[in-house]
DNA sequence: GCTCAAATGGAGGAGATTCCTCCGCATAGA
DNA sequence: TCTATGCGGAGGAATCTCCTCCATTTGAGC
């Protein structure tokens, strides 16, 4: 953890007075809450509001929209590579750890806010090698969950990363953002059961079986075969 | 079903010419998409465009928006209480009518659109009705099951609703409509596995435990307790 | 404390979106 | 054939969102 001038990106190369970190800061969280209220196109504006600080503040920190999306991308990317390889070390097994990662990740808000940037992001070398990172180390636990038979053997990667991105998004209606936490890890724990294997012989999942990659080339290309299983993976 | 000059509502006296019914009736369809797409604010013009008509057919047959909501809603809540009444009827077991009607109730869209119309609907005697019935023939299903024993003890029907608002959203990302709707099943397939009665004993479910009513009454009001407990049911 | 580069807020013009009416033309139905 | 009913889409008004500009405030080094 450095102390010397952030370079997160290529861009900030002053150093930043402690007012504008903290706003810096604030600035990012408020985008995230405000990205999964509204979406990637939510007004500038609300999210300066919600901050506590004037739009000229957030245009003054971060170019334009694309600049900011890529630095919340950024950070909730880092920050759940840290959840994935914690949960596997500090588990016992690995369903434990898939289940713990999934709880903290539903925190993080991550399948809520990327899947809502994809097709605004820049894709830039950093973020994907942080995107890459971040998938490789959920698949090191998915792997494991199956190796060791606690997870189903129908069930893919791709499963468990479009069923938490089901599960993070808040559920439309008046719900109090307190309520949609514990439902959603409520519901995460009804979903987790079915994810388990059971001794019973399973009925054949139908449907198409995606694999994180697929879900990765997803955010890069539009193009679905026509019959609707999933497209070929890059190499 | 009287052939004679329909009375959908209390406005439509007079009979429709052919063609205005088979507008009238494209533009519900594409409303429904349309909804789900972008929510209850979509603009009017997308709708009547993807309907395939002038968006002054679509002000001729529906004043104004709450009035295009309105139906919408009640011809959803229609076909959910049909499907879930055949369901029960149709089924041997109570586990398989409630797998049965979720899937239906799947391709109807419903568990999208209502959720998206929260707040924006009138809530007048009619869609109340409906509402009631739908919940009611919902409600049956879920109690049967959970008689037999073949749905777990601690799930509510406020469960088995949620987790279907989860599933039926078009998740966010290029999934054309058929890849969207067989991953929803499939994914369906698994939370049923997770609704399940096992042999092992479950690990309690954490969070607010809502029943179906709660959720009714969320639609009229924005009042909940502080703690995130659910609000106390209506009488 | 003093000083000043750095940071701040919010007004407001430009441009984009959306609503919804109006009216001349087309067509279903008898 | 005839006409009441229905149709499409242009376009003015109202609203929203972006993003710059500048007078004022503040952090931090001396």
């Amino acid at each position: 953890m450095p102390s010397e001038p952030r370079a997160t990106n290529a861009a900030p190369l002053r150093r930043l007075r402690a007012d504008a970190v903290r706003n810096r800061e604030r600035l990012l969280a408020a985008a995230r809450d405000v990205i999964v209220e509204q979406g990637a196109d939510a007004p500038l504006d609300e999210i300066a509001r919600r901050a506590g600080v004037g739009i000229a503040t957030l245009y003054r920190r971060f170019p334009d929209r694309p600049a900011l999306l890529h630095e919340v991308a950024l950070d909730l990317l880092g920050r759940s590579t840290h959840e994935a390889s914690t949960a596997l070390a500090a588990e016992p097994d690995a369903f434990a750890a898939l289940a713990r990662y999934l709880h903290r990740a539903l925190d993080l808000g991550i399948s809520a806010v990327m899947p809502a940037l994809i097709g605004q992001l820049r894709l830039d070398e950093e973020l994907l090698t942080a995107r890459r990172a971040s998938a490789k180390a959920v698949e090191a636990i998915v792997a494991a969950a199956r190796a060791d038979g606690s997870l189903r053997g129908d069930v893919t990667s791709g499963d468990v990363g479009l069923l938490l991105v089901r599960l993070a998004r808040p559920l439309p209606g008046p719900f109090p953002p307190v309520v949609n936490r514990r439902l959603a890890h409520r519901h995460l724990d009804l979903v987790l059961d079915g994810l388990r294997s059971r001794a019973a012989p399973e009925a054949p999942l139908a449907g198409p079986a995606m694999t994180f990659d697929d879900l990765a080339a997803m955010a890069e290309t539009a193009a679905w075969p026509r019959d609707g299983s999933p497209p070929e993976p890059r190499t």
